[in-house]
RNA sequence: UGCCGGGUCGUCUAACGGUAGGACAGCGGCCUUUGGAGCCGUAUGCGGAGGUUCGAAUCCUCCCCCGGCAGCCA
């Protein structure tokens, strides 16, 4: 390479040590040159924002390197897998901005070529059909420091085992009554290797082959012939397989087939969460969630309906690197990404979570003036808007304190704030109920302070938003916050993860109030409510009567000062 | 106790024998008609002990700690 020579992605892309050992094959020339991944999930879950890493690598490693990266289900066990998953799957790659092109891979696709192989390895002596029932399996197989012992089928005839091999699949004897294993070494230190199954009889339709198949292929066996099979030169996948690794290598080898390099990487934890595709499952099953897709969860449906754009999760991706040491991603990072995104994108509204009424009672009855409101600081492009400014509106609740901290700078007795976009009020009285709550606060208005006109000499702290009562549209918020209230729910051996699930996970407000632009918004949408957050309408939402969800506060330093002062 | 893998700021992640850098989080400040955004500044780190070397996060030795593995799951 000479030295004008950059690699156009070597810039913006991070580079990992799955980099180096591909630019080491290029310069010697291994793989002919091809870069080939693939991304092979088992279609019996959603996916999560740990597979989001792995899709981004191995797609980004296609791109990056002008190679391809394949879709693979990994279909073989079909107790589990349904075609609903199968659908998820590629919609969240898709929405994830990744193509795989025409071509949808199955490992069910090679189910004839596998059952072929098995049967030259029995030829080769290399393979038997093991009668031990699945406990006698375990026992036979020892224990992490003691060898295991050879089953007594493990000397069968060549003959005898194609025979049996062959009436297994014609579907001649029961579920779990035999297996076929390989012949390896019981002794080996690496469990993986002591006789691995490789079919098991399984009497069940299969979401793509039906009832063809009476027994099916272990993802061991299937693993690595489905990647050599493709062509795959980078087998990329998480830590726990790095001990399976030599019996990938092992079936390939006996087969003399194309040999892909399997890459391990530590798979991406998240704090504040569970990642795991049981836990996910018990979290909607138990009711715990609503939905695989419910805005809480760490899936790719949930951070989607949550609000999160595909930018922002590539953009995580990138910033969390890829290692093989164990991490824990602060769940902060996350949440920095989604901000930045739409701090850029996201239209400005106003929006009233609790409302309490403002009485401006110098203000002309039945006046209602139109002011500007820029729809984004951050983009020129997004243009204004009008907004109507009356002499009833509500204010955020939290706006109005009665008796005022030292650093509150917003509304109280007395004291002045600006209201965003309009004028300078100050608060004179309050009402009550009976109950002690306040109703409506009474102000009275600067007419020399109108935004933007520069007449208005004063000067105040704070700026509060504010929606016209005249024209306010009620609608319902769901206030969405981590799902667990401690970084690591799996991290007590006493306590049950899911005794750390956060109560205040969701709060749905029924009655906000927003401005009327907001009514007609979309499902999908996505809006900075002015020193709220970033809310996006929900997938659900009725025309005309928009649900909004909140994907992620904005930073709130007022928050950091409350905290501090206890 | 067997095998495999891993230990760099609080959390991630760079450095490939030559000044330990970046991001997020934190802290301090500036700015502000979003207590937003932005900007500036700042503290904190090579698991430990030896060795090789002019020079070690990097190479060697020993130790310590952490993770994974005993499904007819993937």
């Amino acid at each position: 390479m000479n030295d004008n020579t950059i690699n156009p992605s070597s810039e913006s892309t991070p580079q990992n040590f799955i980099n180096e050992i591909i630019d080491e094959h290029l310069r010697t020339n291994k793989y002919e040159g091809r870069v080939n991944t693939r991304f092979p999930p088992e279609p019996n879950g959603y996916l999560h924002i740990g597979h989001a890493k792995s899709i981004c690598l191995n797609f980004g490693l296609a791109k990056q390197y002008n190679g391809t990266c394949n879709l693979r289900f990994d279909d073989t066990n079909p107790t589990k897998e349904e075609v609903e998953y199968v659908d998820s799957i590629k919609e969240d790659i898709n929405w994830l901005g990744f193509n795989w092109g025409k071509t949808e891979y199955y490992a069910s696709d090679y189910f004839a070529q596998l059952y072929d192989w098995a049967e030259q390895l029995i030829l080769a002596g290399k393979a038997y059909v093991c009668e031990l029932n699945a406990e006698q399996i375990r026992a036979y197989r020892g224990t992490l420091t003691e060898p295991g012992k050879e089953s007594p089928y493990r000397n069968r005839s060549v003959e005898e085992n194609l025979d049996l091999f062959r009436r297994m699949k014609a579907g001649e004897f029961t579920d779990g009554s035999k297996t076929l294993r390989a012949k390896i070494d019981m002794a080996s230190p690496n469990v993986n290797m002591r006789d691995p199954v490789m079919y098991r009889i399984l009497h069940q339709e299969h979401h793509r082959t039906g009832a063809t198949w009476n027994i099916y292929p272990m993802y061991d066996w299937a693993h690595g012939q489905s990647d050599s099979i493709e062509k795959i030169t980078h087998s990329i996948c998480t830590l726990e397989f790095e001990n399976h690794r030599p019996l990938y290598d092992w079936f390939v080898e006996q087969l003399g087939i194309h040999h892909p390099l399997q890459i391990e990487f530590a798979r991406l934890n998240l704090s504040y969460t569970v990642m795991s595709k049981r836990k996910l499952l018990q979290l909607v099953e138990d009711g715990f969630v609503k939905s695989w897709d419910d805005p809480r969860m760490p899936t790719i449906s949930g951070l989607r309906r949550r609000g999160y754009t595909p930018e922002s999760i590539r953009a995580f991706t990138d910033k969390i690197g890829v290692a093989r040491r164990d991490n824990v991603i602060d769940v902060a990072l996350l949440e920095n990404c989604i901000r930045e995104d739409l701090n850029k994108k996201a239209l400005r509204r106003m929006a009233v979570l609790n409302p309490v009424r403002v009485i401006i009672d110098n203000y002309t009855e039945g006046l209602i003036e139109e002011l500007d409101a820029v729809n984004n600081p951050e983009d020129t492009n997004a243009g204004s808007r009008k907004i109507e400014f009356s002499r009833e509106l509500f204010i955020e609740h939290d706006d109005f304190m009665e008796n005022p901290v030292s650093q509150f700078h917003r509304l109280s007795p007395g004291k002045e704030v600006r209201l965003r976009y309009a004028y300078i009020i100050k608060c004179n009285s309050i009402e009550k109920d009976a109950d002690g709550n306040i109703t409506a606060i009474h102000c009275e208005f600067d007419p020399e302070t109108k935004s933007g006109t520069g007449t208005s000499k004063k000067k105040v702290k704070g700026t509060i938003h504010w929606v016209s009562a005249h024209n306010a549209v009620s609608v319902e918020v769901n206030l969405y916050d981590r799902l667990f209230s401690v970084e690591d729910p799996q991290g007590d051996k006493v306590i049950d993860w899911k005794e750390f699930i956060n109560k205040e996970s969701l709060i749905t407000l029924p009655a906000c109030k927003v401005e009327p632009a907001l009514k007609d918004a979309a499902a999908g949408d996505k809006f900075q409510f002015e020193r709220l957050g970033y809310f996006c309408v929900d997938k659900d939402s009725k025309p005309g009567s928009p649900v909004f969800n909140r994907t992620v506060t904005l930073r709130d330093s007022w928050a950091k000062i409350e905290k501090k002062n206890g």
